[in-house]
This record gives structure tokens, C-alpha cells and sequence, in this order.
DNA sequence: GATAGTCTCGGTAACGTTAACGAGATGTCG
DNA sequence: CGACATCTCGTTAACGTTACCGAGACTATC
């Protein structure tokens, strides 16, 4: 025989019988609320956990009429990169679904590469009235201050994709960026021998904005300096966005230096992956890269690059909002959460990659 | 300003009023039920689809009142690989989250090094009234004699961790394993030099049952011939479970063929593990195993072990549960399921990964 | 033309939880 | 002692869907 699962969940209603009482007080308990004397509390709370009782997320997702309202602030996509389209997915997933509990969510998004147009988009979030907002930190200070604003008018506030410590009230979703950049170098290290040249390649416009890159890079140097294997390591940036741009910038660098593998910081890989595809002649390096982007799948499933590390963009926009959801309907949240996984793509998995 | 969300969801009442019907009709309409006539069937299903009805899954949920069973029949698991309990935690995941519907679910585990355990735990599955069941199907022509005899009977059948072609009723959560081969082969080829010596390790007892190793070890050395390395690849059995035995044979093996590269076919690597912890004067080669088990990880921790390949057995389990309750309850799947993602890990990603 | 059967359709109780409302008891202050 | 506030608790209508029950209209049969 097999094991039996005892599937008698027992109800509010059967807690109430129980009780000697009714079952809005066994609501009030569940929900400490007030107007519960002490003695009755006690009561019920011991009968609630003598009896293990799960409440019924349908019903009660169901029962709760809430028009709470929540604001999403991530930068659009540009034309470089989709980046921030896979975000985007995620949180309408998020939105699809919980829009059944009456919850709003408006979307605003920022230029990445323009900060006024963050300050702009802040403001306008302030000037509507949100429950909660989700915001992708790119502009540091800017940041600071608007989550500052949040919290005195009690707006709840959570990051994805890059973190700015103890700033949100509800913490951060996404990889450990230290974390990420330590893979990458642990995948160097497989690619390359000893002694090898290794090239750090930072391409955007407006670099000096990205503090995210900072903690990836350092968490790369750290690990190849620790594994004193005589690397010889270069850290480049192209402040560009244009292809043609970009290209001159890496035709010098790469004539120059003549990596044994580079390390492109974003999701800008594609464009490294085109350089070596139109420049035939020169020896092209290892290439690790960020992101499940088509345009970087493309130069995986070529061979062009070695490794994609992914970070989930779209799982995090809609954890994001899952968890706001759970947060204010569910009350069922108070685990700060794990960061999230990070996933290796090569050439032989990554057909089977999905959000 | 940001991007607006409609979130008036329009519901079965909404659309009775407009249909001139009571919601009773709306409801057989929705449900595809007899006692209506074409003509409100006609114009109910207009307004359905112009209004883009999206019935409320959580009233439906609390609505129905189901008396639905499904069986689960996998191994049980050794002292020698916790694998299966792995799977049982995503099992275990599902009926605490479906029980909520009054889902009955019923373990049933056999003995994977007994095929006698198999027929007497199917048989105890028909015995019993089963709307479905869940199997990962070890011992295949049993399996299929299982299936049929459940199709007879009208029980849907999916399958988990590997599978029969065409066999199941409902079809196949899990990895494709001929790329989860080849995928080892491609971490191989980063590991070791062209003309080093590999070597294909599989370990447990009674092993010609297990049709799945076949395929791995297919897109393993499918790869590497046609990498053409001069890779010199052996295979080897060690149908034991006792680590003495083992590492008897494996002292031998190593000693004759010095390889420079083992690859373990499932998840016993940590025993390979273990036998290089203790015998440190051998030299150690690169290391590839399977599956994120609290030994294996230990071993990857310690950098005994390179990469581990992951094909998260929890969330197959979970999944299959999960599509099962929606295929009863939600009758919104019509898509057959993708092969699940194949996972790496090393030392450095190791810690963020979870179900 | 009465009877029984079939085909449509509407009314409504339930599912488990929430929250508005009000009733009764007790306390407070003049 | 009366007026009023506060504390505690129960009653009940929702939430959106399902499914049972039965009403009315129509058809077939004798």
C-alpha cells in the first residue's frame, strides 16, 4: 500500500464550532485584529494550531474586494539591447494574473541613459497614489531619494535586477552581482590556460551611471587574482551604443591586446559576437556574456560565445509583483528572500531555457 | 504617464445580463453542457468572445466539489542516492497545495533493484480508483504492460525523470536526456585537452534495467566522436551499491586507465567523490556528475567535483501534479510540455540554486 | 385529450473567507 | 441615575462559479 494523505482541511467554520464561537471572531483572531478579548484569543489560537489549520487562499483571495494599486519603474528597452522587454514580460505575466483580484499596476519607464527622465517618471508615480512600487535602481542618489519620498507618504518600495543596500522597504530581487561576476571567472578559468590575457569589456553609453558593474566586476578580478594563475587582466570601456562606434573602439583594443577571452560585463555580447563575425582575420577569443537575449542566443547556438550567464529578468519583474500580492493580500510573507539563481547557458542547453 | 491596465474583468453575471439568460445557461455554455439550445449557445458564445471572458480559476476552485485521486508511483530511495527524495519533496509540495481542492493523492514506491516490487505496487494502484497517476518508469516493458491496463480503466498516466515514447496518456515532464549527455560531453571538452583519456563511470546495481543511461551516455559520446578530438573514451559498469565494492573496482579501473576525465552517468558521484578524498595520492581527475543532492554538493563545494548537471527532480514532481490538477479542474491545457530546463552547476553558482 | 418523455432554461444553495453592521455588556462621567 | 463611549462578539451579505432541482414548453404515444 501506499501512504495516505489525511485531506481533512478543517475551516473557519469548524474552528468556530470547536471554539464556542463564532466565526468572525475566528476571523479576528486569524487576522489579529482587535475587538478579541484576551481570553477568547488564547482560545481560538490554540484550537487554530492544535488543528493545524491552513486558511483557503482561494476563498480568501476571493472573499477580499481590495482596489490596491501598484507602480512598475524599470528603464524601457532600448535599441542595443531587449534586456529590459524580458523584464517587462514577467511583470505583465504578473499582471494578467493578478488583475483577477481587482489589483492595478501601472507601468512607467525611464530612459537608462538620462536621468531626468527618472526624476520625471518618480515624480509622476508620487503624484498618483500607489500601494506599492517596484523599481529597477539604475540612478543611485536618484534612487535614494525617491524611495525617502516613498516611505514618508508609506509606500512600500522593492528593487529588482541590481540592489542598493538596505534602501527598498521590502528588500531585493535578483542575483548576488558579486556572485556573478566570481562565475564568470570560474568559467574563465576552464576556458583559458595560465598565463592568459583576459579582457573586461564595459559597453554603454553613460557607464559612470552602472554602480551594478562595479560589484561584477570585482567579483571577477577577485577570483582570477586569488587563483594566481599569472592572468593578465584589462578592463575596458566603450561609453557607446552604436555599432560602428563600438567596432572602432574594439578593432584598437583587440589589435592591441590580443585577448585570450573576453568578458563582456552586460548584455551587450551580441555586439562582440558581430565584431568576431564580420572580422574574420582576427583570432577570436573565448567569450562569456550575460543574458538569454535572441540576438545573444544567436552566438551561442554558432559557437561564437562560450557562456551566457543568466539572471532571470522576467522572473524577476513577476516575483516582484508576486510578492507585493502576497505581501498585502496573502500576509503570508515574512522570509526575506534567497537571491536568485544563476544560470549557465551553453550551446547545448540553452534550447531547453525558458523564463 | 505610464501604460494603463483595464483591470475590469468582466464576469459570468455580467455576460447572463448581457445575453438576456440566467447565469445557470452562461455556465453550460462555458462548460460545453447539454440542455441548451443552439441559438443562446450562438449568441452567449458572441458575447463570451467579444468580451473576452476569463473565468475566475479561484471561484472555480472554491466552487467545485471534487472528489478527484491520483496515484504516484516512483522508487523509493536507496541508502546509497537521495534522489528520489528529492522528487517525493516536490510530490509532497503538490498535495499540500491541492489538497485544498479535496485532491486525494496516494504514494506508491518500489523497490528500483526489484521489478517484483514494480508489478505488486501497479497492482495495488489498479486495486484502488485512481483518476490518474504519475510514474517514472524505471522497468520499461512493465511499465508499458502498466499502462495499458490503466487506459483500459480509463486512468491518464504522465511520466517523470525519463521516458517511454508514446507510451503515457498525457505525456513526459522532464529533461530530454540524450542532450543532457550531450551537454556533459561539451563541459568535457572545456575540461580536458584534445587526446586525453575520458572515462564513462555507471554505477548501481541491477543496471540493465535502466534504458535511460543508454541515451545519455549516446549524447555523450555522440559529441565527442564528433568533436574529433581523439578523445579515448571507455565505459565502464560498477553494478554495486556497497562503497567498498565500489571502490575496489574503481581502484582497478583507475589505476589501468589514469583518466583524465570521469563522468558519472547519475547521481552516485559523490562516491567517485570519496574514493579520490581518500586515496590522495592518485591523481585526481575532472569530475561530472549529476543531480543536487547534499553529498554531491558537498563535493562540488570542495571543488572535488567540476560541474554538476541538474534536472531539478522536485520541480518534476511538483509539475506533474500540477498539470494533472489542471488538466482535471482548470481543463486549460492543451499544449504538450517542453523538456524541462537542464541546470549547471559549480562551486561558484551552487549556493543560489533551489528547486 | 390525457400522459409521459424530452428539451430548455431559471432559481438558488453551496464552497471558505472577509467585513460591514448592530446588539449586548460593561465602564465613565456628569 | 442617565447619557454616552468602549469593548466584545454574532449575524449576514457579499466574492464568482458550480450543480442540483424543478418549472414550463413542446413532442410523441395511446
Amino acid at each position: 500500500m501506499g501512504e495516505k494523505t489525511d485531506n481533512k482541511k478543517v475551516g473557519i467554520k469548524e474552528i468556530a464550532k470547536l471554539a464556542n464561537v463564532s466565526i468572525a471572531t475566528v476571523d479576528r483572531v486569524l487576522n489579529n485584529r482587535k475587538d478579541v478579548s484576551d481570553k477568547t484569543r488564547a482560545k481560538v489560537q490554540a484550537i487554530i494550531k492544535e488543528h493545524n489549520y491552513q486558511p483557503n487562499l482561494y476563498a480568501r483571495a476571493l472573499s477580499v474586494k481590495n482596489n490596491l494599486s501598484f507602480a512598475v519603474l524599470i528603464p524601457k528597452t532600448s535599441s542595443q539591447t531587449g534586456y529590459w522587454d524580458l523584464c517587462l514580460k514577467g511583470i505583465k505575466q504578473g499582471i494578467e494574473e493578478f488583475s483577477t483580484f481587482g489589483i492595478t499596476i501601472d507601468i512607467f519607464l525611464y530612459d537608462q541613459e538620462d536621468v531626468r527622465t527618472f526624476i520625471k517618471m518618480s515624480e509622476d508615480v508620487l503624484s498618483r497614489n500607489f500601494n506599492a512600487v517596484v523599481i529597477a535602481p539604475i540612478f543611485i542618489s536618484e534612487t535614494i531619494r525617491f524611495v525617502e519620498e516613498c516611505k514618508k507618504r508609506r509606500i512600500e518600495s522593492i528593487f529588482v535586477n541590481s540592489d542598493i543596500k538596505g534602501c527598498s522597504s521590502l528588500g531585493y530581487i535578483g542575483p548576488d552581482l558579486y556572485s556573478t561576476g566570481r562565475l564568470a571567472a570560474n568559467l574563465t578559468s576552464y576556458l583559458v590556460p595560465a598565463n592568459s590575457k583576459v579582457l573586461i569589456l564595459n559597453i554603454a553609453r553613460g557607464l559612470q551611471n552602472y554602480a551594478y558593474l562595479n560589484t561584477k566586476i570585482e567579483g571577477y578580478t577577485d577570483y582570477l587574482n586569488k587563483l594566481d594563475r599569472g592572468f593578465e587582466i584589462l578592463n575596458i570601456d566603450i561609453p557607446s551604443n552604436n555599432y560602428d562606434e563600438i567596432a572602432i573602439d574594439l578593432l584598437r583594443h583587440v589589435d592591441t591586446i590580443n585577448p585570450d577571452l573576453i568578458f563582456v560585463t552586460n548584455s551587450r555580447v551580441s555586439v562582440v559576437g558581430r565584431f568576431f563575425d564580420e572580422y574574420r582575420n582576427i583570432k577570436k577569443p573565448h567569450i562569456i556574456g550575460f543574458d538569454f537575449l535572441t540576438e545573444n542566443v544567436e552566438f551561442l547556438g554558432s559557437g561564437m560565445v562560450d557562456f551566457l550567464i543568466c539572471q532571470r529578468p522576467d522572473k524577476q519583474g513577476y516575483l516582484a509583483l508576486n510578492y507585493l500580492y502576497r505581501h498585502f493580500l496573502l500576509k503570508d510573507v515574512k522570509e526575506n528572500f534567497k537571491p536568485m539563481p544563476i544560470d549557465i547557458l551553453t550551446i547545448e542547453n540553452y534550447l531547453f531555457y525558458e523564463n
